[in-house]
RNA sequence: GGGUCGUUAGCUCAAUGGUAGAGCAGCGGACUUUUAAUCCGUUGGUUCUGGGUUCGAGCCCCAGGCGACCCA
């Protein structure tokens, strides 16, 4: 491709990148090294701005800097060149005078192009319209770039271009840089809200001989020493657990996790879970650490709780809704749903709602989908639903009051939901149940059904305290917080299919 | 999986079925305080791919790729 046979087919792309290749052979040949190993800098842009940012017009100074940045605006003016440079704290202007530099340096960066990287030390000044710059002394190449950045002005806009090559997302929209920094402060404002809350943060195993803790599809893999075949995890939650049987009382982690499902702007098949486990609590306990969580991440990244959810302005740090599953869904429905009624007659309210139910769902099962059509997407405000059905709920105590339900909740929030949370169940026959239950849905046609874990009920076995559990969706806590339609905009790289070559 | 829409220069976008264009980037020139600098000139195309209809297809038809959105 790059030993092009003379014909006429050299598009613009391979014409500009031969030239800059061209101008890369040139530099080596003047002795100078176009990739540098490294470069003392001695300012972020941030730094200058914010100890010089008040200097009036038209003034120079004596105060020395080096900066190093990208090359991201450049304008030639007769014998002088402003650069705008940016690294990641800011961007900022170089000022480069035929004057100061002479003949070879001032070649030099006027031949740069835009997306090189400089590095460059001078003295702070600012200029005539008061723009505040460096004043270049020296100049270093630190990597030539050889490939055109996108367009200076409209950035990338083909979302197709901008989940591909994120790298050129992130060199040329600032809302991209916005998102992913404030992905990086909510997750860090969950590590510290847990670790002030006690919590140890753990790491457990990505590779599963059983795929468990969540109703999905695993994606299989294989171990070649082993030889034997593997899932990639759905969840956090067993293995977590096991560690609440071991005495460690607290703990998270906050991991990747896959599922081998369709693809939607609310789902990528390998996501972002944290998922907490506190001894000794119960699911009320967990749904007061989920709020917690929340309003400090909306705190932390956004410097406020008040966020837009369906065009409406919302502070997230008011106190927030609780509804029951079934009571909110039998108020939409205008029928008495419970687990406990004969599914024949779940299904007939169903039916003539014309919501379409499997022939092996359950009472509980077919409240659920009736939950999630008629009441799920009128979430807007932030709202905790409880007593989830025994039937959905594998890993879930049953309730004290009701032995159909389960001491559970969902919270939605824009309609989506964002937490999931209980009072974990800890007897072991119980859970044996649960499990061939499970089994048997699975052998039953439901691919997303668990199976017996074994391992996970010998834990159960030594001892269990009782454990609130809690599961965030960080994806999709970042979007909200973020304002992203989509969850490919809060992940770097989304899965997509290979682009055709 | 189904439906709708999109796919044109490195990027952002135009183009009744009749010679594929513009802005930016690039190249040449002017310019010592610019701010998406400006001004003059200019290079650059497998119109996503493969078929078909037509005197003639970026545009119409069929199949496929990739993406977005909606639905399941």
């Amino acid at each position: 491709m790059t030993e092009d046979d003379g014909s006429a087919h050299r598009g613009g792309l391979d014409h500009e990148r031969e030239r800059r290749l061209g101008r890369v052979a040139e530099i080596r040949a003047a002795g100078v090294q176009p990739y540098p190993h490294r470069f003392d800098r001695t300012h972020a842009l941030a730094d200058i701005r914010a100890a010089h940012g008040g200097l009036e017009p038209g003034t120079e100074t004596d105060v020395r800097a080096s900066v190093a940045g990208r090359v991201m605006l450049r304008r030639v003016q007769g014998k002088l060149v402003f650069v705008t440079l940016r690294d990641r704290s800011d961007e900022l202007q170089l000022f480069v005078s035929h004057a100061t530099v002479g003949d070879g340096l001032f070649d030099d960066v006027a031949a740069l192009d835009l997306g090189d990287w400089v590095g460059a030390t001078g003295t702070v000044m600012t200029t005539r319209k008061g723009e505040l710059s460096v004043k270049v002394e020296s100049l270093v190449l630190l990597a030539k770039a050889v490939r055109p950045m996108p367009d200076k002005w409209h950035g990338l806009t083909d979302t197709d271009t901008r989940y591909r090559q994120r790298y050129a997302d992130l060199i040329v929209n600032e809302d991209a840089r916005r998102t992913f920094a404030v992905r990086h402060a909510a997750v860090a404002s969950f590590r510290r809200t847990l670790a002030g809350e006690g919590f140890t943060e753990v790491e457990t195993p990505v590779l599963h001989a059983d795929a468990g803790g969540a109703h999905a599809r695993p994606f299989a893999t294989h171990h070649n020493a082993l030889d034997m075949g593997l899932y990639l995890r759905i969840a956090l939650e067993l293995h977590l657990k096991r560690l609440i049987v071991g005495g460690m009382e607290r703990v998270f982690e906050i991991g990747r996790v896959f599922r081998n499902e369709g693809i939607s702007p609310r789902h990528n098949p390998e996501f972002t879970m944290m998922e907490s486990y506190q001894a000794f609590g119960d699911y009320t306990d967990a749904m007061a650490l989920a709020a917690v969580l929340v309003r400090n991440a909306a705190r932390d990244a956004l410097g406020t709780t008040v966020v837009e959810l369906g065009g409406e302005q919302v502070d997230l740090a008011e106190p927030w809704r609780e509804i029951t599953m079934m009571g909110a869904a039998s108020e939409a429905a205008g029928a008495e749903l419970h687990p406990s009624r004969p599914v024949a007659e779940v299904r007939a309210v169903a039916d003539r709602l014309g919501i379409q139910v499997e022939a092996h769902w359950g009472s509980g099962r077919i409240g659920e989908e009736i939950f999630s059509h008629l009441v799920e997407p009128g979430l807007i405000r932030p709202t905790f639903v409880t007593q989830h059905p025994v039937e959905i709920s594998p890993l879930a105590r049953a309730d004290q009051r009701d032995p159909s339900v389960t001491e559970r909740f969902e919270l939605f929030i824009a309609g989506r939901e964002i937490a999931n949370g209980y009072s974990e169940l800890n007897d072991p026959v119980e859970q044996r149940a649960r499990f061939e239950e499970e089994q048997r849905a699975k052998e039953a046609g439901d691919l997303g059904a668990g199976t017996v874990d074994e391992d996970y009920l010998r834990a159960l076995e030594y001892g269990l305290p009782p454990t609130a559990g809690l599961g965030i969706g960080v994806d999709r806590l970042v979007m909200l917080l973020a304002g992203a339609a989509s969850i490919k905009d809060v992940i770097l790289f989304p899965t997509l299919r290979p682009e055709a070559d």
